[in-house]
Formats: C-alpha cells, sequence, structure tokens
DNA sequence: TTGGTCAGGGTTTTT
DNA sequence: CCCTGACCAA
C-alpha cells in the first residue's frame, strides 16, 4: 500500500520511540486488512480523499461500510486525527451505529471521534461554545414540537390573530419550512410571509424568535439556522471551524435540506474536502423539507467533485432487484445507477389481490404462519406500510393469531406525554423560569389551578419581570389569590424549591422519583383505569432509571432534549410492524407489501399536492421498500378499502404495473379467502381447509374464553373484538405509594449503590434516612437500598 | 374549574 | 372509525 509510510519494524532504529511505533505499526495492518474486503468502487470512495467526493451508494451496496471506512482509513494513513474529522449523521441511530463500526475498525482511536454526530447534536456544541454571540446563554434550552407549538399559541394570541384562522400547527409548519430553508425572520421574501395570517406572518415569526430569546431557548432549526447567522456575523469564528475540520462526511446526503446544506457549504468552503454519501433513488423526505436537488447538483455546487457510483447490491436476489430497478428506472429526476448483483434470480415478487382490507391482513397473517412453519424466523419478516392507519387491521388479526408482533416508529419515547410531564417537572425543578416546564404541570394532575389562576400569574409576572415560578412564590404573599388557590400553589412553590434544595445533595435519580411521587404524578396514573397507564407507569420507571447513567441532573437534561429513544427490545422473535419510512436502511429477508393502491400508494395527497414530484417520491418510497427484502417481497392490494370509517372502493396502485413481467408472479388469494369470508370466521366448520392451522387453533384458544364470550355470539361484531375486553395488563407499577409499610427497620444495616453501606437512621414509609459510613446522613428511598449484608 | 358533549379532521417523521 | 380540540353546563 502506497499509503503506508515507513513500516518499519519494531525494534528498528530508535529505542525510545519502540512502544508507540508497534502499536502504530499494528494499526496501519489492520486498516490495509481492511481495504482488501472492498470491491473497487467502494475502494475508490475510500480512497479518494482529497475534494469533493459524491458518493452514489444504492440500495444494499455498502454505504455505511464506506463511510466507515473512509474514516478510519483517514485516520490510519494519518491524514487526519479523530477530532479532525467531522461525520454528520441525520439520526442519533446512525450515528451511534457509525461510531460503534469505527471503533470495531480501528479500536479504541476511533472512540473519541468528538465531531461524529447529527447535524443537530453538532449543532448545539457550536452554539453552546459560541451562544453570546446569537444573544444566548450556553445554557439554553432546545424546545420540542409540543413546547414550540404552546409558545406559537401565546405569539398567536398576543398579536391579535385568530387562532381558528391561523391555527399554531400552520404557523409552525411555516416557520419550519423557512428554517429548513435558512430563512431567518429578515430573510423571509415579503411576499411569502405576507401569505399567512393577512400579512403578519413575517411579525409573527420574528415575535416568535422574540420570545424564544427571551426564554434563552431555541427550536430544532435554529440549531442549524443560527450556526448560519454566528459563522456570516463572524467570519474568524467560521474559520476556526473551517480550518478545524480537515475532511467533511455526510451521510444521506438525498435527505439535507437547503439549511443544512448551507452549513456544510461554509464548513467545506476552504478545504474542500467533503465527501457526500447518498442516494437520489432513496429521497423520502421531500415533505419534510429535504431538497433532492442538493444532491442531484451535487457536482455544481462543489466543482471537479469526483462521483463514485456503488451499484453492486449485496443484499437483494436478482427478481427483487429486478423489480425494485424497473420500478425506479420510471423516475425522471435521478441520476441514475442499476443495481446488479451475483446473487441468484431467487423468488419472484409476488402480487396478490384481496377483496377487501380485513381480507388483506388475513391473507398476510396467513402466508406468515405458513412461512413459520418452514422454520423462517419471524424476527426476519417485517410488514410495510404506507401509513400507520394500515396496521390496525393487521395487528387485531396478530393478536387474534396470537402472532407475536412489534410495531417499530409510533410516538417517539420523549414525545410522550407522561415523559414530557416527567421532564416538565425536572426542568421546572433546576431552572426557575423555565416557564414552559412550570406551565405545563402547574396543573397537572389536576390541583384546581387552572386558566384563571395561570392567566393571573402571567399578569403579575410580565408586569413586574418575574418568571411564572417566582411570580407564584411572590403572588402567595398577598391577599389576591383566592385562599383555596393560595394554599395549593404555595404548597407547589414550596415543593419546587424544596426539590431544588435536594438536587444538590441527593442522587438525581432518587429525586427525580421524589419528584413524581409528591407531585402525585406518579399517583395520577396509578387511580387511571384506562388501558395505556400501566404502560406510562412503566415508562416513567425506565425514564428514572434511564437517568442513573448520568452524572448528574443537569447533563441528563442535556442529553435528553436532543436523544432519548425508548429501549428497543431487540433480537426478539417477532414480526416487526413499520411504515415504509421507518424502513429505511433496514433488511430483512421477508417483506410483505400490504396497500397498493392508488389513492393510498401512492398517496393521493402527495400527488394533489406535487404532482409528478410527489409521484416520483411516492415512488422512491415503493423501491425503498422493495429493496428491503433479501429473499422474498409480497405486494398486495385490497379492491375494497375502510379509509376513515366507511368502505370505498379502490383500484391496484400504478406501481404494480410498472414492475417488469418477469419479475413478478401473480399469485392468487387461496380459494377459502373469498368475498365475505369475514362473516363466518367465527363460526369453524371442521373439513374447511383454513381452519387447521396453528393459527386458527390459537385464534380459538384466544377468543373463545374472552370475557365469557363463546364463538359466534357476537354477530356483526368486529371480527376482531379482542381489545375492547377485560385485559389483564402485567407491568409492576412504579414506586409503591408512600403509605405502603417498608421492609426496613431502624438501626438496619444497608447498601446503596452509590453511597454504600448504612446504618438505618430513620423509616418514613418508603423514604429512609440513613447514615452512611462514607457519605454521611441521606434521606434515599427504599427502593435504592438492599439489606445490607456487611 | 372541571368534565361532558359535539364537530371537524384525518400521510409519511427526525431533531 | 377514532382522536383532538372547542365550547358549554354544573
Amino acid at each position: 500500500m502506497q499509503n503506508r509510510p515507513h513500516a518499519q519494524p519494531a525494534g528498528d532504529g530508535a529505542p525510545a520511540s519502540s512502544i508507540a511505533a508497534r502499536a502504530m505499526g499494528a494499526l496501519r495492518r489492520d486498516a490495509a486488512a481492511y481495504l482488501e474486503g472492498l470491491n473497487p468502487e467502494q475502494r475508490r470512495a475510500v480512497e479518494t480523499t482529497e475534494g469533493p467526493v459524491l458518493v452514489l451508494a444504492g440500495a444494499g451496496t455498502g454505504k455505511t461500510r464506506v463511510l466507515t471506512t473512509r474514516i478510519a482509513h483517514l485516520i490510519a494513513t494519518n491524514r487526519a486525527r479523530p477530532f479532525d474529522i467531522l461525520a454528520v449523521t441525520f439520526t442519533n441511530k446512525a450515528a451511534r451505529e457509525m461510531k460503534h463500526r469505527i471503533g470495531a475498525l480501528i479500536g479504541p482511536a476511533g472512540e473519541g471521534m468528538p465531531w461524529l454526530g447529527t447535524f443537530h447534536a453538532i449543532g448545539t456544541k457550536i452554539l453552546r461554545r459560541h451562544a453570546e454571540l446569537v444573544g444566548l446563554k450556553s445554557d439554553f434550552t432546545i424546545l420540542g414540537t409540543d413546547d414550540q407549538l404552546r409558545l406559537m399559541k401565546q405569539v398567536i394570541a398576543d398579536q391579535n390573530v385568530d387562532e381558528k384562522r391561523w391555527p399554531a400547527r400552520a404557523l409552525s409548519h411555516a416557520i419550519d419550512g423557512w428554517k429548513n430553508r435558512g430563512l431567518g425572520p429578515e430573510q423571509v421574501p415579503p411576499g411569502e410571509a405576507a401569505s399567512f395570517a393577512f400579512g403578519k406572518g413575517g411579525t409573527l415569526y420574528t415575535a416568535y424568535q422574540a420570545r424564544l430569546a427571551t426564554l434563552n431557548a431555541v427550536d430544532f432549526g435554529d440549531l442549524l439556522l443560527l450556526c448560519l447567522k454566528l459563522w456570516r456575523e463572524n467570519p474568524d469564528v467560521l474559520a476556526n471551524y473551517q480550518d478545524r475540520f480537515r475532511y467533511i462526511l455526510v451521510d444521506e446526503y438525498q435527505d439535507t435540506n437547503v439549511a443544512q446544506y448551507l452549513w456544510l457549504r461554509l464548513l467545506a468552503q476552504s478545504r474542500k474536502n467533503i465527501a457526500c454519501v447518498g442516494d437520489d433513488d432513496q429521497s423520502i423526505y421531500g415533505w419534510r423539507g429535504a431538497e433532492v436537488d442538493n444532491i442531484l447538483r451535487f457536482e455544481h455546487d462543489f466543482p471537479g467533485a469526483v462521483v463514485v457510483r456503488l451499484e453492486r447490491n449485496y443484499r437483494s436476489t436478482g427478481h427483487i432487484l429486478a423489480a425494485a430497478s424497473g420500478l425506479i428506472a420510471k423516475n425522471e429526476s435521478r441520476l441514475g445507477k442499476t443495481l446488479r448483483t451475483d446473487d441468484e434470480p431467487g423468488e419472484r415478487v409476488t402480487v396478490t389481490g384481496a377483496w377487501d382490507s380485513e381480507e388483506e391482513a388475513r391473507m398476510l397473517a396467513e402466508s406468515i404462519e405458513s412461512l413459520q412453519a418452514k422454520q423462517h424466523p419471524l424476527s426476519e419478516i417485517v410488514v410495510l406500510v404506507r401509513i400507520s392507519a394500515q396496521m390496525r387491521e393487521i395487528e387485531d388479526r396478530f393478536v387474534q393469531l396470537g402472532l407475536p408482533y412489534r410495531v417499530i416508529g409510533g410516538p417517539r419515547f420523549y414525545e410522550r406525554a407522561e415523559i414530557r410531564d416527567a421532564l416538565a417537572y425536572l426542568r421546572a425543578t433546576m431552572n426557575v423560569s423555565d416557564d414552559l416546564a412550570f406551565e405545563r404541570i402547574v396543573n397537572t394532575p389536576k390541583r384546581g389551578l387552572g386558566d384563571a389562576t395561570l392567566q393571573q400569574l402571567h399578569t403579575y409576572g410580565r408586569a413586574n419581570r418575574l418568571p411564572l415560578r417566582i411570580a407564584a412564590e411572590r403572588l402567595c404573599e398577598t391577599d389576591e389569590l383566592k385562599p383555596r388557590v393560595r394554599s395549593t400553589l404555595r404548597a407547589l412553590t414550596e415543593s419546587f424549591s424544596r426539590w431544588a434544595r435536594l438536587v444538590e445533595s441527593q442522587p438525581h435519580s432518587e429525586v427525580a422519583q421524589m419528584i413524581l411521587e409528591e407531585s402525585g404524578y406518579t399517583e395520577m396514573w396509578q387511580k387511571d383505569r384506562s388501558a395505556d397507564a400501566a404502560g406510562r407507569l412503566e415508562n416513567l420507571k425506565e425514564f428514572v432509571r434511564s437517568m442513573e447513567e448520568f452524572p448528574d441532573m443537569a447533563a441528563f437534561l442535556e442529553h435528553v432534549s436532543l436523544v432519548m429513544e425508548a429501549s428497543e427490545t431487540e433480537g426478539a422473535e417477532r414480526v416487526s410492524l413499520m411504515t415504509l419510512h421507518a424502513a429505511k436502511g433496514l433488511e430483512f429477508d421477508t417483506v410483505f407489501l400490504p396497500g397498493w393502491e392508488d389513492g393510498l400508494f401512492p398517496s393521493q395527497r402527495a400527488l394533489d399536492e406535487s404532482g409528478r414530484a410527489g409521484l416520483e417520491e411516492e415512488r422512491r418510497l415503493a423501491h425503498v421498500g422493495l429493496t428491503r427484502a433479501r429473499k422474498r417481497a409480497k405486494l398486495s392490494f385490497a379492491v375494497n378499502r375502510r379509509i376513515h370509517g366507511l368502505w370505498s372502493s379502490t383500484i391496484p396502485s400504478r406501481f404494480i404495473d410498472e414492475l417488469p413481467e418477469t419479475a413478478v408472479d401473480v399469485v392468487e388469494a387461496p380459494a377459502h379467502f373469498s368475498a365475505g369470508a369475514s362473516r363466518f370466521d367465527r363460526n369453524p366448520t371442521p373439513f374447511g381447509s383454513s381452519y387447521g392451522t396453528p393459527g386458527w387453533q390459537r385464534a380459538q384458544a384466544n377468543t373463545a374464553p374472552q370475557g365469557g364470550r363463546g364463538f359466534g355470539s357476537a354477530p356483526g361484531g368486529r371480527s376482531g373484538g379482542f381489545s375492547g375486553g377485560p385485559r389483564q395488563i402485567e407491568g409492576e407499577l412504579i414506586a409503591k405509594s408512600t403509605g405502603a409499610p417498608s421492609a426496613f427497620e431502624m438501626g438496619q444495616r444497608v447498601f446503596h449503590t452509590k453511597f454504600g453501606p448504612g446504618t438505618i437512621a430513620g423509616v418514613d414509609g418508603n423514604k429512609l434516612t440513613v447514615d452512611f459510613d462514607k457519605a454521611g446522613r441521606k434521606m434515599v428511598l427504599d427502593s435504592f437500598i438492599q439489606a445490607g449484608s456487611s
């Protein structure tokens, strides 16, 4: 390898550096070995280190591998140290994956890549360093969507705009759109700004930004937009970053929006060592600001760019690839790639029509069961739908059959109400001036502090320039409040002060749990009888538990505003169910693609709103779906589908006819799936061919004992009448209430994971006072204590 | 202030 | 059909 400088044997020459030299030598050998697994195109993508590079990486062509090897190569050949490289991704998941794989490639040297992360995480890091230059303090808070919306509503009300005609959602959408395009309030084209709320769009945007500034807060869009502002107004700061980032790598370049493009262009301007990896055929986020144009225009934007096409697919068999390629070839706006494989043709893509969506769900489930009978692992099966609404019927069927499945996507962990509430409690505790947090939970659980009281607080706070929490404290000293309101409000503010003091001295996760209990928040869910209450308590428990991984509360809050995901139960033997969008980047042996009907897929809305471009994006989505499959892709459509509760007839997707004939098999629905079969579904005929399947038998076992209803006794009912019945929900409730007698006694020796061994000096319900041998006297919850052995 | 009822609206999703 | 938000009565 020409790039392997001075591979001298250790011991040769200067003895002073022998250990380091040996270590370096080992590093280089690894790197070289690594390169050998690459095909010529991949290798070119890795080894063209200087100047702009665009890697057009088709589905399954080893995109991540190229990206990680490139980084390893830069480091191993001493072109850059880990901290000289800027590597941006869109999702935390992708960033984590890259970190992991780089670590595996070059060992601990790659672990500490400080500038590998999402656009937003890196933007945050940069902004915290220069906050004052853009009018912020470095401890600014990052607002989530719901805080953003609440703020937006306030702004709309302040400006005397009718919220009915111009809902906060719409304003938020408009502002997001502008931010995605890199436009600050002053830069929005006047005509465009005027089109919102009778010419008030611009004013509202300005007012919203002003509110954010007062709160020392930013939204997600600002994390990029303010970087642009920072760099444009402070050329010296920009120059510093341009110099610092010797090499820039970008993942999923086809998903970048204008703001991100500008962000990258500013940084890459001086050194021009920018490598973007992406696939124009997998651009499916146009509706949220992604500009396919960014990738289509790359050579123009970065003159002299080297373009490398990765077209050798290592994932799918021939017919699947042919189907996907044939389909995507119908798109006009693309750079053009032809995926090829050395793999066998394999099974053809199947297309099956069903009478209605219920029948489609039954067929699908039956196919899965027959695969299962042939030892196909369930974890290698995925069902990809266009919209989440399709999931319900499919889930119903799975539940009925007892087929284990998991839904990927859905509301993100940190977007769930209970998590946002818990976070709000912590934020309001940690930061007296976090008005949004305080406002969120002031009456959650219900305390009788409603709109009227809140209005009073706002008025008082604004008049005296005080944050709400302080305003509440002061107002309690006056007699402006009704006695009842005053006492609850006082109790609340005093609790906050007490919790704030506890954070100083107690382990943060324990304080958090205490806050949730003493505020009555946990109790609120314990009393809630609805089906998901147990799950919410479970989430809260997980939330508290996850805090323990952070050194303190502040660090936890910082992390959580950008990243927080539900712990996924991986590797479980289950079928996966998700939207096509959620499936990007994943692969499975068998992929089911139901709902290929015009209007649903391609979606009518995409067609109406974006015309040909919309259709092409839908087609790319279809392409993404097909290319998830390694061995089997099974399309289906229904002739009748329930849309918003109403049955309407549909026609097969135009995409079906665009598939190359030779790659497709039309498979008829099994005979017993005739129209209206659902009516007889609950009345087994002993000789009917479909009733011998294991699934049917399980369905019987599951259905019969439900609420004492025998089968067939619910005529006309929904065939999946399952979720309505009483269901036992498992799950341990979060921290038993304070009243429960503790299992601990005075004088008992105990052990605490953080404070070590100690002796119990007091018991109050589940709160214990413990004299720790090392840490002194602390108040802790019994759930954090184990009976001591020593 | 709270809880009920009713009308309206309803892709895709990350940070 | 199912969820959310607005409005109204107690």
